[in-house]
DNA sequence: GTCTCCAAATTGGTTGGACCAGTGGACCTC
DNA sequence: GAGGTCCACTGGTCCAACCAATTTGGAGAC
């Protein structure tokens, strides 16, 4: 499990300096046909390596968001420099494999020490959660709110301060999953299914069925039909 | 014009380094999971600068084809290094504006030298064209070749080496457009109208009708629906 | 003999400096 | 003023070195 819980995404100099560079570009309302500042002059303000901005021009170039002009300076092709809505799209679906993994591994031990710790006061958070969503479902809705609210009671009957850190640094990514996890039909009451027989095991106090029923809800979360189409040929 | 005909795309030295990766890969046969060779000796046996290597490596992690273990080596992340389809399409629709505005820049100028020069048999060749592409629509098909083989009776009849020679290195790209644009509703027949403009001022020997018939077609062959679809948020 | 642990080799990450190659504007010539 | 020349600017590539994470293999403990 340890090996799961390395850091997701180590940060990749050029990584932050096109990050600093969609900033700036934003900051300075610049668009489309504008030109960014020389590679030497960037790499002095940001006290990198001008190799580590040309990587990041690689990056941002590869994407689609600017032009290289040799000898002419680099220039915008689109009025900001975030990836196109399909691009990011892309770089979900690929990342979410590693979420998965690593989602997995922490709030399947979660799941296992809240049926070990949990209080009564825990199992009411867990059961007005679970109401909550069964409400939403009702009213139509996705239940994002309340999804993520049953997780974050079970992670509060844990008792884990590690491993609730860990879930809090994962939460952006999971948020981001989550939405598209529900939008396909049925899954909302699918999930809520799930979330229950979770509930059950931690009321009873059965660390192991706590785990295989996380076990089975994080995995059902990973299969999102978006995005497998293909254009034909 | 002349600015239009620049060089499409000068050759970067990463974009062949990863180009040579994706032979090294499909000739290896190298699949997901495997490790590709370090970055010092890449740079070593294509005889170019770690630099290079490494931009080509970050191009590709880019397109989330590798990935990258600070210390433990490059690994594919698929069985090939070929971008995704969807990545192929964005790349495909960004550069179209380039394209079109060297195809626009060509061919008209084409259109209005093939109505000054057009002999008897070149006229033939284009109606033969023509009659192709009506008879391929009532098949109901798109009438891509046929689409193809008229351009190549105009350019023929234009006898400019030079600009064949353009639209020639030109072809690929607009074979790629081509297809997308044909495959719209309706396109094929508007398509095959257009087309009997161009060639009704070339048999006038109208040479200013012809190039804006040309720069007409040209134009709306740029009008691709594809891809302009956003997910919600 | 097997296991553990540590140090060296391997491999990616970043830096600074150097030089080459197009671009574009200042400047000079006519 | 028109034209051409030259040079500063900017991107393109290379090199040598060193840092940081991982892997590996052998020394030592059991």
């Amino acid at each position: 499990m340890s090996e799961s819980l390395r850091p997701l995404a180590r940060p990749r100099l050029y990584e932050q300096v096109a990050a600093r560079l969609r900033e700036y570009v934003a900051d300075q309302g610049l668009r489309a046909g504008d030109r960014i500042p020389p590679e030497r002059e960037l790499a002095d303000r940001l006290q990198v390596s001008r190799t580590s901005v040309r990587q990041a021009i690689v990056a941002l170039e590869v994407q689609g968001l600017i032009e290289v002009r040799h000898g002419g300076g680099n220039y915008l092709l689109r009025d900001h420099l975030e990836p196109e809505p399909m691009e990011n799209l892309l770089a979900r679906k690929r990342r979410l494999p590693e979420i998965l993994e690593a989602r997995d591994a922490a709030e399947t031990k979660l799941a296992s020490l809240a049926a070990e710790r949990r209080t009564a006061a825990d199992l009411a958070a867990i059961d007005a959660a679970l109401a909550a969503m069964r409400a939403a479902i009702e009213r139509g809705e996705l239940g994002v709110d309340e999804d993520e609210r049953f997780h974050g009671a079970v992670i509060a009957a844990a008792r884990s301060p590690l491993l609730a850190d860990f879930m809090t640094h994962l939460s952006r990514e999971i948020a981001e999953s989550r939405r598209e996890s529900l939008r396909q039909p049925g899954r909302p009451a699918n999930s809520l299914r799930q979330h229950e027989k979770v509930a059950d095991a931690i009321r009873t106090g059965d660390p192991t069925a706590a785990a295989t029923a996380m076990h089975h809800h994080v995995q059902s979360v990973g299969d999102v039909k978006l995005l497998n189409w293909t254009p034909e040929h």
